[in-house]
DNA sequence: TTAATTCCTGTAGTTACTACAGGAGCAAGA
DNA sequence: TCTTGCTCCTGTAGTAACTACAGGAATTAA
């Protein structure tokens, strides 16, 4: 049995964030020591640790919730996975998109803004009537 | 003088999030009509788009509201704003880099849930004891 | 005149945490 | 044994940038 301190080390969640998660009910309630202290089993920490991995994925707790439901059911959940993390994988790819072409509108309006005018050319597209696109 | 319905639909802003913008004094405090509501110059529309235009590139209003004391500046702004620019490009990039990351580890996993198992490889990869990576 | 639309203020909810405040338990050295 | 320092507890509030009501008043169109 581990404290806090220690299943957050091994797990790699913050101690604010276990606490949260269980106030939450993104992972199960531990047991308590006499004095009231919380204490962790290596199966719990181990579903921190697969929490926080969806988390690093970028997969939204509510989307966590329903892999744990997933996992512990009889019939193959394989499809069901697949599926969430195949949207959730257009998502990203739709991110990406949006930061890119941002990119490049930044990048224009940057390029654009050293020509040491005493009128910064890049605040007067942004204030401009014209889109920018 | 454009009632708030009518700045909103100009300049792209939501009627919310335009008083929102008042509250947090991002924009200024237009005129009211004699009954309370709010009228708005071109100039008001044309400063809500202006802040519009800098969120859709992923300026935080913290930020923008640095722009907007930049250009009613004597000292040319130009230089401060392209360091401001580029600080966030380097932060859009960090962004994309993430992603795309993010995005090959999700494609890898995705692509290895389709064997029609019992037991789904992905969530088997998001729970096992090795990193993911 | 009435119905539909627009507008008002003020408050609370969203997401996923993070940061206290104020207090108590615990382990190790002098 | 006492003290020092660390860890832990609960509960609340703050973060960013909105969004979503509720409950009521004004305006516009038919």
């Amino acid at each position: 049995m581990f404290a806090i301190g220690q299943a957050s080390k091994q797990s790699g969640v913050n101690i604010e964030t276990i606490r949260y998660y269980e106030r939450e009910g993104v992972v199960p309630k531990p047991g308590r020591s006499a004095a009231g202290r919380r204490l962790y089993t290596s199966d719990e920490i181990a579903k921190l640790r697969f929490v926080k991995r969806c988390r690093d994925l970028g997969f939204p707790i509510a989307i966590i919730q329903t892999f744990q439901s997933l996992s512990g059911e009889e019939h193959r959940p394989c499809t069901d996975v697949k599926l969430i993390a195949d949207q959730h994988l257009a998502v990203v790819d739709a991110k990406i998109d949006n930061l890119v072409n941002l990119r490049a509108a930044l990048k224009n309006l940057s390029e654009n803004c050293d020509n040491g005018t005493a009128t910064c050319p890049m605040l007067e597209a942004l204030m401009s009537d014209e889109p920018t696109k």
